[in-house]
DNA sequence: TGTATTCATGAATTAAGGTTCACTATGGCA
DNA sequence: TGCCATAGTGAACCTTAATTCATGAATACA
């Protein structure tokens, strides 16, 4: 027999409880607070009930990571798919990640740099991976068109992601200020520079344009 | 009584032991055989031995890591130092980083960006922070004399070493055995990249060129 | 209402390796 | 040769959370 609504429902609420508890609490504090025990009390479960939910720790974090990640992802990958010029939206690409990570910092930095389990570190670097990949269909459009320098289009997707994340990893880190505009001009900075190792010469006069809930 | 000279030879020779095995570990098969039992049996001691010289495994390996990461520090700091335009030593620097890193793949992978210990990753920051240090006093140098477009010196180096560190190591990394025409044509397409972002326009022509002992 | 099934509980267990320490071996020295 | 300081030993001990599981509660359905 099927299981009622209602009861799947709890069930998927329950699970989004505990996601949303974890993905806090790293949000609050970082990977110290990741912690099994913690997180069912904050979701007011039973340590136990999470294993209902997930298989281990590593399971649960995936899922967080893939919770935040595939929406910075996607707003990569809406801004890939834009309209207009190559440069111009990687450049805007770069800035509003940039901005979006600066605004959540604590998060950003966990899930990009701060030290955590091997297992959890792993899981990172799908996310690494999905971003650098929509990086590199831009530079493969970017080269087609005759915008950027003719080059493995792979390596300079590699070359940028890693740019802006070493970058942005300072800005982030927990005890920095968060002040707006400063925030916005380093996005900016780390945007030009970061685009700008593609650019043919001479190079375009571009203003970063934040786009899709920067 | 001070000790005989023999013996305290004995002493650091010991240690020497023990750290070689414990790079020598890590270059062979990453983090995971990173364990001080299986450490120490390589270095034919016993496993409290390694105590008598290291504080913790932490200590340990924040050795390991000052004994290889020293050493690329330096090979990059006198590339920096060298005589040349910026925009040369800028290049040079990371071609000549990027084969001595392709050599040791395995090592750099793990020392750069191999998932570890939290204890351990956090060591590596500073590898990263000192190397970014000195890509900073070439992008001030390079400022100065009107080579590269006038932005913030910091993370215009974080920039350029998030770069071509995951060029190197991430995901995307194309594989390529050492020293081989390839290896070294990829070593180049990262410089050539890498150093990019902070030429003024239009850019020189370089050719990287090996040194130090590259 | 009875009962089968699923879900929740949280204390007890496990696991994995780092770390300790009581003991032994060795080398220098008188 | 005997003594002492120091280095070496490795099995036992800890620590820290993740994970399990026996038990109880709740729900769906006849």
């Amino acid at each position: 027999m099927a299981i009622a609504a209602v009861r799947l429902n709890q069930l998927v609420e329950t699970k989004a409880r505990i996601l949303d508890a974890a993905r806090a609490a790293v949000a609050l504090s970082g990977w110290k607070d990741a912690q099994i025990a913690l997180i069912a009390s904050r979701a007011g479960v039973a340590t136990g009930s999470v294993y209902r939910y997930f298989d281990s720790k590593a399971d649960l974090y995936a899922q967080v990571l893939a919770l935040v990640s595939e929406r910075e992802v996607a707003v990569v990958a809406a801004i890939v798919e834009a309209e207009g010029s190559a440069s111009q939206c990687l450049v805007d690409a770069i800035y509003t990640f940039s901005v979006r990570a600066m605004r959540g910092r604590r998060l950003a930095y966990a899930l990009i740099a701060e030290p955590c389990e091997p297992e959890i570190d792993a899981a990172r670097l799908k996310y690494r991976a999905a971003l650098a990949d929509q990086i590199a269909r831009l530079v493969r459009r970017g080269i087609a068109n005759g915008e950027f320098v003719d080059i493995d289009a792979n390596v300079a997707a590699s070359c940028v992601a890693g740019a802006f994340m070493e970058a942005l990893v300072g800005p982030l880190a927990p005890e920095a200020a968060p002040d707006s505009d400063a925030a916005k001009a380093i996005a900016q900075t780390i945007a030009g520079l970061s685009a700008r190792m593609l650019f043919r010469h001479p190079a375009p006069e571009l203003t970063p344009v934040s786009r899709v809930s920067a």
